[in-house]
DNA sequence: GCATTCAGATTACATCTGTAGTCATCAACT
DNA sequence: AGTTGATGACTACAGATGTAATCTGAATGC
């Protein structure tokens, strides 16, 4: 029997860094965005060079996180994550290994942390009301 | 003027890996434990060897997580760092990361993943009441 | 007292991450 | 057409992480 075609495995969508992260953001602001225009959001508030941001981006690539479309002799890029999909399923992530997959106790530690504002409370509350209907 | 004593800061508790909470885990739950103690509960779970749990234990020491009192000729460990001090911090890391520091738009990502159990709506609602008196 | 054994300490090593520098290419300007 | 500048591709390299194997010294059994 042949062996199969390996290769061709997706086993999940890989994790993007932190560093990475911040690319998709500028990505998920406004796309499609080139290399340079990036940087210029980017570049300033991380204190980076522009050869940094080309390295996240070939990385995130490469993870199939974003897509790129030749436009000239550049690239624009665009995000193949969606940003619910990510910060979803890192949320998720955190419930898991931290709160055993429940949810109330994370809401309690960030009550105690006072990291809860009036508005926060106000907006959960709507939305409980909203899923109880 | 002389130079200030450096080499002596500290700033904020160093972060741990997720190898690394494995074990405080597992310490978390009980303490002190012996490196084997430790192994037996986690070793299966994570397939790992002794020796690694070894390596993460003296991690841990390096980055003053947990604490070591000798006992005969082996160690016995402590957790230094609370749980709650490393789910909190780690919380509140992933809300000011992923939502801008506000905590609505985490439960609403939640909510939609359908990650919110009847329970966690209960005590939420709960909680809510609580911290509205 | 000497061999065995059981710690912790030290060393190993591949991968991932942060952060770039350098190379090769292609278009455009003079 | 040769030079210059802009771009992505390739290379670099240190530190963190996952995952151990090996070394070393002390306790223990004869």
């Amino acid at each position: 029997m042949p062996v199969a075609s390996d290769e061709t495995r997706d086993s999940g969508p890989e994790r993007i860094s932190e560093a990475e992260y911040a690319v998709m953001e500028s990505l998920w602001e406004r796309s499609p965005q080139t290399a340079l225009e990036i940087c210029e959001e980017v570049c300033s508030r991380r204190d980076w060079s522009l050869a940094t941001v080309k390295t996240l981006l070939s990385r995130l690539v490469a993870k199939n996180a974003v897509a790129t479309e030749p436009d000239g002799r550049r690239f624009l890029y665009t995000p193949l994550l969606e940003k619910d999909e990510y910060t979803g399923s890192e949320s998720r992530r955190l419930v898991d290994r931290l709160f055993g997959g429940r949810a109330a106790p994370l809401f309690a530690q960030l009550a105690e942390a006072e990291a809860l504002t009036e508005d926060d409370l106000a907006e959960m509350e709507a939305l409980l009301k909203e899923l109880r209907k």
